[in-house]
DNA sequence: AAAATAGGTTACAAAAAAGTAACTGGTTGC
DNA sequence: GCAACCAGTTACTTTTTTGTAACCTATTTT
């Protein structure tokens, strides 16, 4: 019924082998591609660089806000570049990094394995 | 600056070019591979299965409920097996599937580039 | 002048994920 | 016979993420 407080006989608990507390690399490196709509994002970008508007008619399906979290986001993990170009009216450009375009390879295999396995 | 290229220009064209209303691979994929915990709980089972209590301590930061609920996400995505173990004091095994073992060379790559970049 | 476009922002709601603590029911070792 | 182990489950609460809709400033087309 009571609550089992840790006693000070540690002589019988087990060990773990090789506890993680940190998140290791796995964890830490999808927390920078993993999010929803990021890996689409830079997919989209892989080309040639995309405007605002042109990426959510793209990603039918995510909002605006959601779509300007994510370039936020992504544009401090260094993923993608957003440039202003001050023509008459005035345009905004998201384009992919050096960085970012390490992450493609990674993003390749990840959707041929997708694919091949009919994920 | 270099080249801009527009591929939807200032030319009126409200349409997308290749919109994706549906989640792409890459989406997809990330589902089933990308859940917080999902990649490190793969990464453990890879050389041989792991009891419940020990992945709990290895993966120290993951609570039991949050465990239980992605390994049995796992198990239904096929990328472990669950065994029970009947001896006296039952016990059970969580073992990567021979599909999980397909996602260990991307989970590699995703790991080499957290490292390489210091993620 | 009205409507539409660009590139957002804001306030709020809903849903999903994650975490906490207690509890179960059986077993083993002391 | 009590504590600790195993492998969870249950009942919540908190946090995070995602989505909706309206609004904004400025320009441009009809």
């Amino acid at each position: 019924m009571g609550k089992m407080e840790f006693h000070t006989d540690i002589t019988r608990q087990r060990k773990a082998l090789d506890p993680c507390f940190e998140p290791c690399p796995i964890e830490r490196g999808m927390r920078v591609i993993g999010g929803k709509w990021t890996g689409s994002i830079l997919w989209h970008l892989k080309d040639h660089p995309v405007r605002f508007n042109d990426l959510a008619r793209q990603l039918g399906g995510a909002s605006k806000k959601v779509l300007n979290d994510r370039l936020k986001q992504m544009e401090e993990n260094k993923l993608i570049k957003r440039e202003v170009i001050s023509t008459k009216p005035f345009a905004v450009c998201y384009e992919i990094t050096d960085f970012g375009r390490t992450a493609l390879d990674f993003l390749e295999a990840l959707k041929d394995w997708s694919l091949e396995h009919r994920i």
